[in-house]
DNA sequence: GTGAAAGCGCTAACAG
DNA sequence: CTGTTAGCGCTTTCAC
């Protein structure tokens, strides 16, 4: 490992100069700025990160919380909030929280413990004191793809009220009187779910009475609330689903009870992740812009750790339906 | 920030005693070690990793690369690493290089500064020297989910080349004589092809003409691969697909030309991403046991780390064909 | 058993 | 302009 010593060695100053033209800090002649500058690209030299952090310096090192990486929508987002980070010199901790705020505190103290410059949390946790007490002690934290209304914190996320609002919009639009929902007992879920019925009342259409959450965001759980919403009289004839992944179990539950996705089931999904068009049909979904979420996020955060910036801000961009072939008009029954 | 130095004062005690009874090195009384511990609990403090590392002691934190966390694929290998770190205390720089070796080197110059412990490579690069620089420098290194065949480096891979005949065998059971492939000019992929060859030529049957490389492993690529070959007049009756995105590729492409899978071209995967479940029909593929190979890479990483093992060791898992429903028994043509 | 002191590689006053 | 020096928080001899 070459070091400082090894550079100002060879280079015939003090290593006081070499940090200095290193950091551009101090006065310092042309001339010996290019010996050192030479002797360090001779010796392809890099500064040792852990000695400058020691002297208070960054780490170039971000924590980012996620509640599952093998999650579609939270592996994108993280590629995105990768890149932007990578552009800017930093590297990332990535971990999964399942969404069990006990991994959430564990990990958020492993990584202090590791002197990270700060926090990215899409954790969707729901838990507030961790993020209050970081914030206390003043370590930069940015919350992504999720809200936390009256919390003083800066956060990125989509308008979840309008999606919901959007989804619901469009399938009454396209005819639909009987509209089930699934969805998450969670923040950004309860958000979509208030504008899904938001959408309802303003056309004088009621949430199912029969309507459950969730226990989780995946396949397993859309097919089994679908299951059950089809086995009842006033079965729905169109469902918006809280992400992609529950609209495909809707889709599969469907094809089990012998439906047609869309001409006897629509379906609209959230998140818009890859494997929206991968599906049979092709998913019609409100598409989050995860690539403007990851940048924006990153931009907050550079922000806060570069440039000091401590009032918080919120980021709140536009979803969007994109139209695919899991929905259509209602056919009308016969006997009605 | 609670230091050593707080708790050492409120225990009444040195900072080496502090440090001895957190390291459980030298000799100390019982009845000091208690109320060291118990002060280090009252205080909450935690040590500081990076003046720790730069006695030499390690970081618990270990680079890991994959070409893309987007990939299902990788995101999936990342998260049950991430997993097995976790229970060990390790965390993860997750970094996507997109195959270019540019980054790749990037990279690992700069976690290199940032002392990780060791580099687990999913990366797919092709570039050895990197890898030789890093071993040659005693850090600790492993390869997963690809393989350099003729290098001492720690290895978790599967079995490709019996991957590709075991894919094409049940092709060739199924009726098949005229079967394609669709692979990326890397080493996994050639291997399946090997593989896939070697199925072949014990039937007296022969690689397609037509044959040509896809530049990039995703739905796109094998769309258009698959687009040329149902174009030529001897067109498969079959494609094995490297991986799942590809034969989602190869599906879609065949729906384009009107037939239907697996009645007129059976496909078969490779992976078996979770995806492989969800795309209609359920894709028949070659599993790779992502979860042991996850496991499997950081055992043999907290060898290297942690018990100085430097013997390098080769672990080769099997893959296992999943049957699903893109495949079927070939229909004769009339004409034949 | 315990503590004083040196030093890991670096930055930041402060002298000169 | 450049160098000396004092730490950052920790581990590790080596005396006591």
């Amino acid at each position: 490992m070459v070091t400082i010593y090894d550079v100002a060695k060879t280079a015939g100053v003090s290593i006081a100069t070499v940090s200095k033209v290193l950091n551009n800090t101090g006065r310092i002649s042309e001339k010996t700025r290019k010996k050192v500058l030479c002797v360090v690209k001779n010796l392809d030299y890099q500064p040792n990160i852990m000695a400058s952090a020691l002297m208070g310096k960054k780490t170039k090192t971000i924590g980012l919380l996620i509640p599952d990486l093998a999650n579609p929508f939270f592996s994108e987002l993280a590629r995105n909030i990768e890149d932007s980070a990578q552009e800017l010199g930093y590297s990332l901790f990535i971990c999964s929280t399942d969404y069990l705020s006990e991994k959430e505190h564990k990990y958020i103290s492993l990584l202090r413990q590791k002197n990270v410059d700060g926090f990215i949390l899409a954790s969707g946790f729901e838990d507030l004191q961790k993020v209050e007490d970081l914030i206390k002690e003043d370590i930069p934290v940015s919350i992504v793809a999720r809200d936390f209304p009256m919390f003083p914190v800066n956060t990125v996320a989509v308008d979840d009220f309008i999606g919901g609002y959007q989804a619901t919009s469009y399938l009454i639009n396209l005819g639909h009187e009987n509209i089930g929902i699934i969805a998450r007992d969670v923040w950004s879920n309860r958000e979509r779910f208030r504008g899904y019925k938001q959408a309802l009342e303003e056309n004088n259409l009621k949430v199912p009475s029969y309507f459950e959450y969730a226990e989780e965001s995946n396949i397993i759980w859309g097919k089994r609330i679908t299951n059950k919403y089809l086995k009842h009289d006033h079965a729905p004839t169109a469902i918006f689903a809280c992400n992609d992944l529950l609209t495909i179990g809707a889709i599969q539950a469907a094809k089990e009870n012998g439906l047609i996705v869309p001409e006897q089931l629509s379906v609209v999904g959230f998140d818009d992740t890859a494997i929206a068009t991968i599906v049979d049909p092709p998913l019609t979904t409100i598409a989050q812009p995860i690539q403007v979420m990851g940048r924006e996020v990153m931009k907050l955060m550079i922000d806060m750790i570069e440039n000091q910036k401590m009032d918080k801000i919120r980021v709140t961009l536009m979803p969007e339906l994109v139209e695919r072939k899991s929905t259509a008009k209602i056919k009308r029954e016969v006997t009605s």
